[in-house]
DNA sequence: TTGTAAGCGTTATCAT
DNA sequence: ATGATAACGCTTACAA
């Protein structure tokens, strides 16, 4: 316990112009300033110009205690006249929170995110928080730094997809971070949203067995993401509820056109080739598309096709794709919600949604074909 | 100047397990800590565990200063230990700035966005500064509270298009806030990225008029957005050159599909209609390809048309648009970049990038048709 | 090289 | 109702 000289800040700001010339030290740090943004007022300059002390600024500002009508009056004018605005960092440092949620994705490219975000940013916008937002782009050696880095500026986090490694999430969990998983399995106690695929795969799938096929072909690759694991995992099941054996293994590819039109061109040219594709996504399916033309063939006629995600693009190729629309915007709205929920509810126990996917029949499956043109197996 | 008692933060961190216990006050406020967020250890109790003051673990932490190696090392092991990680919220207090910037898009649906999110994001990722990120949804009244809310939160602000008023620009530089504008116009003296418009819409004319078209549509609304009325001042241009006279106004409608289709459906069945249509992007010029449909007509053979954009979509469709490309990733990197150099280097100039578009021609502006079967004017 | 302590701009506690 | 001030967790000028 030691004494020292206390210039009472409550009196006297500690940069006043006029101290300015007095203290020595302050002058380094005076222009040093210069450089600094030029912000509103400190809640400084407000007390001194409405005769108050800085505590008293506080309460009218934060509207929490009571404050006599008049000081509150006083208050509000200075603040006005001085274009006072509260900074959120110091808010932050003495609050203990941040007032930000963020969202890490694995990538950005596609349509496919940017629904994401529009649902998700739309909450944290209505309440005064901030949205932060990172894409990994699957550079692993970052990833795990760029996240935990994030994780130190937000009071929670949507982690989607594979971002990041199990142990990050659980590394976050041991923070006491509200973590939501966006499609992507539960891990530890993390929240998640998902939309559901497998009990889809198997309609669709079911579909085209009702529409006669037998040798159906599934493009794409299931250990790419957990999504297309469980798309390819409901194939499998609709083969054996209607006792059938499924293809053996995936056609893979990777998800973009160009792989989706590879792979298809090489199964078509098989001897047993399948007679109906499903296709990790839309792209993928409009590869295939490209590629039975390419063989002089055409869709539903000579094979069938389906695709997955309904982009625009699916209504407007040259066979309108039979594929599942997935509420994306949906998607991004509940996973900030849940996160919301976690950090202002204090909830500790997680909670899982699973959000209905829907089957869009279009005419790549081969329906609104002639019953008797249909194949027969 | 009074006298107070001083509990040297150097000596014992301010709420040491120990003092909890004999003074009272701290009781409240350790037990509000319960409820906060458990972070890694402070500067405090790495300076404990070392057996340094917090100057010193700072000084390792930051690199800076020079510090005996000895030192050096137990500081980095405490740190280990502890798993010590400065608060983002208190450095950026004390520096005076928040390591973050923001962005602000009008709208967030469709694919344009999340091309120019990611270009954006990649810059402030890898310097270590935090993304932003906030849409306005055109709500009007609250665009103005978020984006100046937003902007206590950042080091410097990308405005996309009309988020907000030329008024709410020059508030934010009297702040002296780095301000980059998207796709809109300079604004004082804040900095602009923008894709050339109005000399692309000039070639793509110019091209349809010597394709022998005379009475060409403009299919948009030229108030909606300042590219689009960049891109109908170029067709004006484009006339004038040519020595013709332009379509004496724009076929309004809004820039969506539904919009496109009507808006052409009804151009179309005029007397004197337009025998090609340029529209405003290529969501409208979608719509128009099934109005010409609907009409039991074809592109290019009755009608020309082109798009903006080059979507996706306007690959796939029945007859592939010839229409504009624009280099979104590349517009939202060069903003971040733009805003970065302004931050760091204190530029005070204004610069203004226009980024070249690129004309991509396919099918439906007539490209490809026999020559005979061109339309005759 | 290292420690001391002021300062960043708030909120909240305790007195008055 | 209001004021004084500790505390949030750091950085840095100055002293030692």
């Amino acid at each position: 316990v030691t004494i020292r000289l206390n210039r009472t800040r409550t009196a006297t700001p500690p940069f006043g112009t006029v101290l300015a010339r007095e203290i020595p030290a302050v002058k380094a740090l005076t222009s040093r300033k210069r450089t600094r943004r030029r912000r509103g007022a400190t809640i400084y300059e407000v007390a001194r110009h409405a005769g108050v002390s800085i505590a008293t600024v506080s309460r009218v500002h934060r509207g929490r205690q009571s404050v006599a009508p008049g000081t509150r009056e006083r208050v509000l004018a200075a603040a006005a006249a001085l274009d006072y605005r509260a900074s959120p960092l110091a808010t932050s440092l003495v609050r203990g929170r941040h007032d930000a949620i963020g969202i890490v994705f694995p990538d950005l490219s596609g349509p496919y995110y940017s629904a994401v975000i529009l649902g998700y940013e739309e909450a944290p916008a209505s309440e005064g928080s901030s949205a932060l937002i990172l894409a990994t782009h699957c550079r692993e050696g970052q990833a795990r730094r760029l996240v935990l880095d994030l994780a130190d500026r937000v009071d929670g986090l949507v982690l989607m997809e594979r971002t990041v490694e199990d142990g990050v999430v659980e590394e976050l969990e041991r923070q006491n971070l509200p973590i939501v998983l966006l499609a992507r399995p539960p891990v530890g106690s993390a929240d998640s949203v998902r939309v559901e695929n497998r009990a889809v795969a198997v309609r669709l799938v079911a579909h085209l067995l009702e529409h006669g096929h037998r040798r159906i072909g599934f493009l794409g690759d299931p250990e790419a993401s957990p999504d297309v694991f469980e798309r390819w995992a409901g194939f499998v099941d609709a083969h054996r509820e209607a006792g059938c054996r499924p293809w053996p293994s995936p056609i893979g590819c990777d998800h973009r056109e160009t792989a989706g039109r590879l792979a298809a061109l090489a199964a078509l040219r098989e001897e047993e080739r399948p007679t109906a594709l499903v296709c990790a996504n839309d792209e993928v399916a409009i590869g295939a598309l490209a590629a039975v033309r390419e063989l002089g063939q055409s869709v539903p006629h000579d094979v069938v096709l389906t695709g997955w995600d309904d982009i625009p693009a699916a209504r407007h190729v040259a066979t309108p794709l039979t594929t599942v629309r997935q509420p994306m915007v949906e998607l991004g709205r509940r996973a900030a919600q849940l996160l919301h929920e976690r950090i202002s509810d204090h909830r500790a126990e997680p909670r899982h949604v699973m959000l209905p996917a829907e089957l869009v029949i279009r005419t790549s499956c081969g329906c609104g074909l002639a019953a008797d043109k249909e194949v027969d197996r």
